[in-house]
DNA sequence: ACCTGAACACCGTTCAAGT
DNA sequence: ACCTGAACACCGTTCAAGT
């Protein structure tokens, strides 16, 4: 009975498959990687996995917490192997942030929910111990690895986030922040004109890697009581 | 003929004015405040402005230049008084960013856009000067200051930006991370578990402080290239 | 318990037609 | 040039009804 009842399904129509949450979110991811997380949207979804919106929310409480679940599944891409390799502890947080903005530069979009929507699964949490791994190496302070990690994190998210909106091949908005601060006067603003393209310069990689350093050692020497 | 022409006008129905781009931005800064971001719609404004959502695409691009419109107007707000006082370098900074942030706190979702739709208007670039001069006062130099002051800025709006979608008055979200970062057990996550509730101290306000003083060490002691 | 159709209350953007 | 109605192609979420 169970064969025979099967009547045209042997390939046509992948037999319907049970609703589940991770069949959900599996669907979510492939959605998001083919059309980019502005097509993740209940009804698409829905219509994806032959059923309507309603059915979802049995399974997702809504389109927030869904992102949410897509986010932490990817955080599992994150190559944390340079935090056990006994290598510089510097070195170490710039292999492992680079991998997270490497992952999240090319989905924008999720960056910019994860700002918001604050990751607490498991796959975040294994991200936020090695980094803590590094810095411990590294001879920093407790109290000041708790606070510092969470800005460590947070500028990374931010800089794989900016690129999000962008449709924008040709860097149109880009061109709009440096023509304001070509045209800037040097009368009203002395500073910006007297920078310049200094403000604008550097490979995102070299501003990165900057910017990664500049925070270590930011963390390394501030006491957190002020004294 | 003109005092003739107007009927009932009188107080009744406001005589609908002509539409105008600073028309149109005003009315929706008017509505986010009531209302919030998300509200600010084409055709929500549309309907306050007592037209058809077409009408506005003769003033506005799209709606993402619109947001882009409000957060320079608001940006006008920023007390840049600091800026000129000639105190301490490191408490006008403190100060300006303090003035920011407040004000990206009270629209949260306006800083999230901010972090997408880099703002490049008047209002964006006094400020901008404003910090460049009292990095330049601090003695930091010209390159440094150029890279530093975009992650200074960077922070604050992301910190305003994580308020976001936080209809949660009771911080439900926020009792996640607390309850997962309780929960974890210490096998897997020694260190997050080691360091526990530190992870998750202090006030916003503290924590911003301690972030200012320490991106500012960083700026000050971190050369661009890598000796 | 799970699943569904249908409905409610919205969106952004374009376009042909009017003034 | 500016403004509009109407249309196209969507949204999230809820709820009563079914299985």
């Amino acid at each position: 009975m169970t064969a025979r009842s099967e009547p045209v399904s042997r390939r046509e129509r992948p037999a319907k498959p049970a609703l589940t949450r991770s069949g959900i979110i599996a669907t979510a991811v492939r959605v998001m990687r083919a059309e980019g997380l502005q097509r993740v949207t209940m009804r698409r979804l829905a219509k994806e996995l032959d059923t309507g919106p309603a059915s979802l929310y049995v399974y997702v409480a809504n389109t927030t917490e869904l992102h949410g679940a897509i986010l932490d599944e990817l955080l599992g891409e994150v190559d944390l192997a340079a935090a056990g390799a006994g290598g510089d502890w510097r070195e170490g947080i710039e292999a492992v942030l680079a991998s997270y903005t490497h992952l999240l530069v090319q989905l924008p979009s999720l960056a910019q929910s994860a700002l918001v929507a604050r990751p607490s699964g498991t796959n975040y949490l294994n991200l936020l111990d090695a980094l803590l791994a590094l810095l411990k190496q590294g001879g920093v302070p407790d109290d000041q690895a708790a606070w510092g990690v969470d800005t460590l994190l947070q500028v990374a998210t931010a800089s794989a986030a900016e690129h999000a909106g962008e449709d924008d091949t040709d860097g149109t908005e880009w061109k709009a922040v440096a023509a304001a601060v070509e045209n800037a006067s040097a009368d009203q603003l002395p500073h910006v004109t007297a920078l310049g393209s200094e403000l604008l310069s550097g490979s995102p990689e070299t501003r990165r890697k900057w910017t990664t350093r500049m925070l270590l050692n930011g963390i390394l020497h501030t006491p957190r009581d002020t004294s």
